[in-house]
RNA sequence: GCGCCUGUAGCUCAGGGGAUAGAGCGUUGGGUUGCGGACCCAAAGGCCGCAGGUUCGAAUCCUGCCAGGCGUACCA
């Protein structure tokens, strides 16, 4: 066999059916410790490839709050675009901004009408405020409906709550309510049905019949039923207090929102209008406020270690998409139906079954839609940025949307569009269920990264008090950030990441820190023996490791694995195999220093193991550079 | 209806057809005359959703079912 001439290897044998392989372990430890010692940050990266590829990622949106969804999005953005990198591809980073849109109007038209003049004084509370205005003119938008979605939640899962529809009943009839309307709510309540707004005649029943929701949800809190599962039932999803603490936010608003609601929506048709006619006034409000955000969102970034290389704002393609789709419609591949400019992409592909179903492409006002833009965006990105395949880093929701974008540019004869990648991902999920603004339960970046950051301080406090203040403030940033990023990157792609806060600021177990104390205690090592890379690398030709012990073995395998696993998470878009990796390696080195004593050993070893210490160090670095997670030398 | 995703220890998750299915958290019990205890060691805890199939061999591949989530024409 031609392994025995390699001085690599040590002897070949057959041992139940498997081909055991001994290497000559004194021959492939020098060649691996001097491979990683002499590329340095380099180890692991692959051959360049003549291939460009442009990952688009973190698309935030302006007048809105950025937050652990969005963490999400730009650490795995930011990390798979470095394990492309490091595979060997030419990667551009792209940022989309969300700059114009519905949502944009709405905030607009809430601070217009309600909150003009009141920002905050200091610039870096801006965007933030902005996205609580937003937040307040969803609230305000959707009072109705989220009142009679709680009412129907209520008579869901609350067979109290439907058992005393009869004591509500009469009290509204005492007040003098229209009994068409009482006897339509009581039907749906009782049946648990949605209670549709526009068959209400008369607008105050909800308010009069408001009240008693809560002294209901009062009662049952005062007085709680144990629960008591019945087969068939769903859980009830709120606890009584929650219900009642629901009942009262709405409960604040009901007298003025609930009459005000629908005009309100009706204004914003009008503030929409206005956008959509480039109103000078309105334009240069939208500049002020979208900077806001920018300088927010700027920030963040800087924070995270996100840089692009290009930004996309929608705003600048929806004049492109716009032109697009009156091409898409001329040329036949889009047609109006029903008023509305669409695609019917199965019937064009002459598919029976529902696959791509059908796209619209405008409003039927002729206002564009997200999509409108990113057939543009699409087109783009080939054509302008010249780029061999666009990756789409967007929540895994989106997969149809952007299959149906692809493939109207195939049908326009885009062939490009055969590149494109849309890369879902799943969502960001907390304990009490779906991030929702209606729900009031958005863990803003800002919020979570200031409680990792106190936790992180505490923590040095105790640990390490006599780090000077400026590391010690450093090293928390270090840990916090790379705390929270691991927690992002550490689960697939297609995994829903249940973030819980009290886990986010234990430091303990499967986390970052756990990697990044491996990497202070070799640096520490090599500290104590006064070595470094460059005094190591010169002794290692020919050096004598001894017999290597398990430990070292498994921690020269770590080593040695990092180009495979940078491969193949490049192939697969998947930086968990590089979390998996650095947690691995890590733990491997601490099987080694707790068994293999390094500085008290007698040369040859002592030096071998600084060595090894010394390559274990720097591929620990490595690994996390590219999780986007510093590597602090002491903590 | 159709499509996509998920189902592995009490909880959160790894697991590239191969050896006795692994971590972390939690629980119980241990560990510092030692290079930093953000650590380590040990114990307990599993019909890998169910049923077939392919294979010498399946948590892994195929088919069917069950359960949950998401998407499915003017939000982004």
């Amino acid at each position: 066999m031609a392994a025995t001439e390699n001085p690599l290897f040590g002897s070949v044998e057959a041992v139940n059916g498997y081909v055991n392989i001994a290497f000559d372990s004194n021959a492939v430890a020098s060649a691996l410790i001097g491979e990683v010692l002499e590329r340095g940050a380099s180890y692991g990266q692959g051959t360049p490839i003549t291939e460009t590829v442009m990952v688009e990622h973190s698309q935030p949106n302006t007048h809105k709050a950025f937050h652990v969804g969005h963490l999400r999005n730009s650490v795995l953005g930011v990390a798979i675009s470095n394990v492309l990198r490091a595979a060997g591809y030419d990667v551009q980073d792209a940022n989309y901004i969300g700059d114009i849109g519905l949502h944009v109007v709405k905030c607009l038209w809430c601070y217009e009408r309600f909150h003009r003049g009141e920002e905050p004084a200091s610039p870096e509370a801006r965007g933030r405020w902005l996205g609580e205005v937003y937040a307040e003119s969803d609230a305000r938008l959707n009072f109705r409906k989220d009142v009679l979605d709680f009412l129907q939640l209520l008579a869901g899962e609350d067979p109290q709550f439907v058992a005393t529809i009869d004591r509500m009943l009469k009290y509204l009839w005492r007040k003098n309510a229209d009994g068409e309307d009482i006897a339509y709510l009581l039907g749906r309540i009782i049946h648990a049905q949605p209670i549709k707004d526009e068959l209400l005649r008369q607008d105050d029943v909800i308010p009069l019949f408001w009240p008693i929701v809560g002294d209901q949800l009062r009662a049952e809190m005062e007085a709680p039923k144990p629960y008591v599962p019945v087969e068939g039932e769903p859980e009830p999803t709120m606890t009584p207090e929650e219900r009642l603490a629901r009942w009262e936010s709405l409960a604040e608003h009901m007298d003025e929102w609930w009459t005000a609601s629908p005009g309100w929506r009706e204004e914003v048709r009008e503030t929409f209008a206005r956008w959509e006619a480039q109103e000078p006034a309105f334009v240069a409000l939208w500049e002020t406020t979208r900077d806001w955000s920018m300088a927010d969102f700027r920030r963040i970034f800087a924070e995270l270690g996100a840089t692009f290389d290009v930004w996309f704002f929608e705003s600048e393609v929806e004049d492109e998409g716009k032109r697009m789709a009156h091409d898409l419609l001329e040329r036949g591949i889009a047609e109006i139906s029903d008023g509305l400019p669409v695609v019917k992409i199965d019937e064009k592909l002459g598919l029976t079954e529902p696959t791509y179903r059908t796209m619209p492409i405008l409003r039927s006002d002729g206002s564009s839609l997200y999509s409108t833009k990113d057939l543009a965006l699409t087109r783009r990105k080939f054509e302008e940025y010249g780029v061999d395949r666009a990756i789409w880093v967007v929540d895994v929701r989106q997969s149809l949307y952007f299959q149906q974008v692809f493939k109207i540019l195939e049908l326009w004869g885009f062939e490009q569009a055969r590149q494109a990648y849309h890369l879902g991902y799943e969502m960001v999920v907390l304990p009490e269920g779906v991030i929702s603004s209606r729900k009031g339960n958005v863990p803003v970046y800002d919020d979570v990264r200031d409680a990792v950051l106190a936790r992180a301080r505490q923590i040095i406090e105790e640990k390490n008090p006599d780090l000077s203040p400026e590391r010690k403030a450093q090293v928390a940033w270090e840990v916090a950030l790379g705390s929270l990023k691991y927690a992002m990157l550490a689960r697939d792609n297609n995994k829903v990441v249940l973030f819980d806060l009290d886990e986010a600021l234990s430091f303990d177990g499967h986390a970052a820190p756990y990697i990044q104390y491996a990497h202070a205690r070799a640096c520490r090592i090599l500290e104590h023996a006064s070595e470094t890379e460059e005094t190591l690398l010169p002794r290692l030709d020919g050096l004598d490791f001894g017999t290597l012990q398990p430990e070292e073995l498994g921690l020269l395998q770590g080593i040695a694995s990092l180009p495979d696993e940078i491969q193949r998470a490049a192939a697969e878009y998947r930086p968990l195999l590089i979390a998996s990796y650095v947690y691995d390696l890590a733990k491997r080195f601490n099987d080694f220093y707790h068994a293999c004593p390094v500085l008290t050993s007698p040369e040859p070893t002592r030096t071998g193991r600084l060595a090894l210490t010394a390559a274990t160090r720097r591929t620990l670095a490595n690994g996390l550079a590219l999780l986007g997670i510093a590597a602090p030398a002491e903590m």
